[in-house]
DNA sequence: TAGTCTCCTTGCGACATACT
DNA sequence: AGTATGTCGCAAGGAGACTA
């Protein structure tokens, strides 16, 4: 975990970096981050014509924005790691947008010369959503592209060509340079086509816009195994950390209980020591019973203590709010009778010099 | 052991700013 | 005005850990 000190639209937040697999939710999060990152950028282009910094405006890290979405959306990954994942996620995407667009390219060709729909379906070529994963392989793409994470890249990707289109700015640094030259009629057919259709939407009448997609709520949806994997009182994001915690590790295999098995082990098997060796065993279940009991206690005890720290935190900012809200009511008092006071003066002055 | 995934590094282009 | 320098976004490659 890298904890970290992230300076959040002026809030110092201490940040406590998850690593490990990106789970679907987040990236799906990470996805959602990325349209309204280009939306939102697209929309500053349309204010002000000019390039990366209009009005003057120091230039503002992207990636850090988009952390900060992330974060609001329960995925708690880094600016780094959120650029590293979009990257590896356009790699995979690219690659079956290609596929797809060759295939389609492919039928379309199949088609002028007047091929029959069963000649078009023998074709050894087939739609990457029904390939193996050998074959997948075979072809150097991505194994397990998931159609929902393709259906929301489409999503995004073709939007911002769209944008780029018609608004006719074209972003500095490469905002293009990911989209290599997609015309707009392949850009529809590739949308449009049913075979660059993954499996989830070819059944759906009408596929939701990613903005629709609704978004991850602090405890995400899981399926049973995740779920059996997640504790109680871990992040709902956290079911992919290695679950041997250093807490815990400790205590699973030390010197001591190593000591203690060599030591029930050795000797003869005489029925003294076999009954030695029940009672031992049955001493060691209790020790490890003890000692799970006990690291529960401490992850019970831990989690009260982060509850209680979070009260306390919040305390302090009510104590120092009403502090705050006190002292501009006294503030806001003196100036009132410091007013009133110049006004009697004003009027007493006028009254006891007349003309 | 091959494949997958994350993380790190490097290079390039575009832009802004400072300096001559 | 031209040049040097720094920053940022993006793309790509590779190392290392993990997994089936």
């Amino acid at each position: 975990m890298h904890i970290v000190m992230a300076n959040q639209g002026g809030n110092n937040v201490l940040r406590d970096y998850r690593k490990g697999n990106w789970t679907v939710q987040e990236t799906m999060v990470l996805i959602e981050a990325k349209r309204m990152d280009d939306e939102r950028r697209m929309k500053r282009q349309g204010d002000s014509v000019g390039g990366e910094k209009p009005g003057g405006k120091p230039a503002e890290l992207r990636w850090k924005w988009v952390e900060d979405y992330c974060w609001r959306n329960g995925c708690l990954r880094s600016q780094n790691q959120c650029n590293d994942k979009w990257d590896n996620l356009m790699r995979d995407f690219k690659k079956v947008r290609e596929y797809e667009r060759r295939l389609a390219d492919h039928q379309q060709q199949l088609i002028t010369i007047g091929e029959s729909s069963s000649e078009r379906e023998r074709s050894d070529e087939k739609s990457y959503w029904k390939l193996e994963k050998n074959e997948r392989k075979a072809n150097n793409l991505p194994s397990n592209l998931l159609p929902q994470i393709y259906d929301a890249l489409v999503e995004v990707v073709e939007k911002k060509v769209q944008r780029g289109s018609v608004v006719g700015l074209v972003g500095a640094g490469g905002t293009t340079a990911s989209i290599p030259n997609v015309p707009p009629s392949s850009a529809a057919a590739l949308v449009g086509q049913p075979s660059s259709l993954p499996p989830s939407m070819q059944h759906l009448p009408i596929s939701p816009p990613v903005s629709a997609l609704p978004l991850p709520p602090p405890v995400v949806a899981q399926t049973p195994v995740q779920q059996q994997q997640q504790h109680p009182h871990t992040h709902p994001f956290s079911q992919q950390l290695p679950t041997s915690d250093s807490d815990t590790s400790e205590h699973s295999d030390s010197p001591a209980k190593r000591r203690r098995r060599g030591e029930g082990t050795s000797g003869g098997a005489s029925g003294s020591e076999s009954h030695e060796v029940g009672t031992a065993i049955s001493r060691s279940a209790s020790v490890i019973a003890e000692t799970i009991q006990a690291c529960e206690e401490r992850e019970e005890r831990r989690h009260r203590e982060l509850l209680s720290l979070h009260e306390r935190r919040l305390q302090i900012e009510e104590s120092k709010a009403e502090i705050s809200r006190q002292g501009i009511n006294g503030l806001v008092d003196a100036v009132n009778k410091l007013a009133n006071s110049i006004l009697a003066l004003a009027s007493h002055k006028t009254q006891s010099t007349p003309k």
